[in-house]
DNA sequence: CGCTTACTTGAGTCTGGTCAAACGGGGTGG
DNA sequence: CCACCCCGTTTGACCAGACTCAAGTAAGCG
């Protein structure tokens, strides 16, 4: 929740053809018409501080975002303050897209790390589907790869005890960090609280913290300040009874 | 989880000129040559019965349904037989998106009550999204929409209590049935049982029953054989302190 | 008419929540 | 440089919302 300024990098600017998030097994490959397009629908990058708020709930945004660095999460709050996590963001993925379709936001954003983004125009959204339907396709694609991990998620949250939510929600960041290079210098640790933990998984922080004790026990992960290394991904995912999920590979803008 | 057979209703097939959803103030007109695809899109209509298992985790689906007539449902079963009941499926939905786009499907679809649907080709997406670049806009629109009520079901499941969340989900299936027309001439009525509401809702069919009884005792809703009445949209909605989720004209397909 | 499905209801149990207190590290202002 | 504070984590004691088990009713169907 700390204020900070975001800096305007667009002066360092990665060139899309330079992406690095290309270089990525897990991501397809452009054409050149598309990566021209798609560098010409590029406005500039964004890079924010860690704890900051990129985008707040009711607010009609203008753009569209992609990671290029960085983990964050988009949430949900209640009157009352309850808080909900929907999801996690890592590098090669979209921020912003039900805004840009729909009236406005129904969610916040904010950084669990500092972030590099990459700024889009909304406006050329209408060009983008028609000049480039493969592009269109991938935006479709997102949107529902984005609902699959929300299907994931809400069957742990309904209906696994507290240990498989814990363990299901760390092996998959882990399997999405790992794929979208997010751990490329630190070596498989996640930057989220336990705090972080418990509101993706309705539960509490008290309860959320026995529960890793256990998983600690078992050699499955290590809990550091801030921040959860994962020891054993197999042993998590059969303690969390989820076989993970896969799809091919995925697109990006 | 009856089996019965399903009808080719394709002789009395319902054209796309003459669509009822068509007729909905929620939903976008399509322009003349829009209109002229998708009735070559569409492949024909498909009746099935209620408590039919329409699709399954796991399977690749060659299709892409839109309901046109009757309410079902989508989920995910884990090895020891726990059920998550993803999200709820009334006119004018799709059925079977990610499934088209990604390797397979991986969620059940069943139905609550007969339903009628309209069968397109998963082949002819390509075509969809080069010389329909608006029918491609929608179906993202329509993928995002699908993850917006995930993202306000998860906050419920996640976040709300027993009472809360049963409020909740009565008032979002009683507005998307009004908007689509769902409940046309039986009025304002849900055909689930308890055992759906639970299943959606993450908690026992006993506790869901009690928590019931509460709602009816407050005047909110009325219980019925299979079925839920909505007495009281607002005091619901109040209830479940919940604002609904609106999001202007919705495209279908 | 017996079987199955859906719904009820009560009793007892337990997973997970709340409350409270304490610790350690990092940042900040005096 | 130090005192203080805040945040994230940890732990224990106690509480309660929700679950399981069990049994019974009513309606629908073959």
């Amino acid at each position: 929740m700390q204020k900070r300024n975001t800096t305007d990098a667009s002066k360092n600017r990665t060139k899309c053809e330079d992406c690095p998030l290309a270089k990525l097994h897990e991501f397809r490959e452009f054409t050149p018409p598309e990566l021209k397009f798609v560098s010409s629908f590029k406005q500039g990058e964004m890079a924010i501080d860690k704890g900051h708020t990129l985008l707040v709930e009711g607010a009609h945004s203008a753009h569209l975002y992609t990671v290029l660095l960085g983990w964050g999460f988009r949430y949900k709050i209640l009157e009352d303050g309850r808080r909900q996590i929907l999801n996690y963001l890592v590098p090669g993925d979209l921020i912003g897209l039900q805004g840009a379709l729909m009236e406005e936001m129904q969610h916040s954003v904010e950084s669990l790390t500092p972030m590099t983004l990459c700024i889009f125009a909304r406006g050329k959204l209408p060009e983008l589907y028609r000049n480039y339907p493969s592009l269109g396709y991938d935006l479709t694609w997102m949107a529902a790869r984005e609902e699959q991990i929300l299907d994931h998620t809400l069957t742990s949250v309904g209906r696994r005890t507290a240990l498989e939510k814990i363990a299901y929600l760390l092996a998959l960041l882990y399997q999405r960090a790992q794929k979208s290079g997010a751990m490329k210098n630190s070596n498989s640790y996640i930057p989220i609280t336990q705090h972080h933990l418990a509101d993706t998984l309705g539960m509490s922080v008290v309860h959320c913290n026995k529960t890793l004790k256990t998983l600690a026990s078992q050699k499955l992960i290590r809990w550091g300040e801030r921040e959860c290394y994962v020891l054993d991904i197999d042993g998590l995912m059969s303690a969390a009874k989820w076989e993970g999920m896969d799809a091919g590979a995925r697109p990006f803008i």
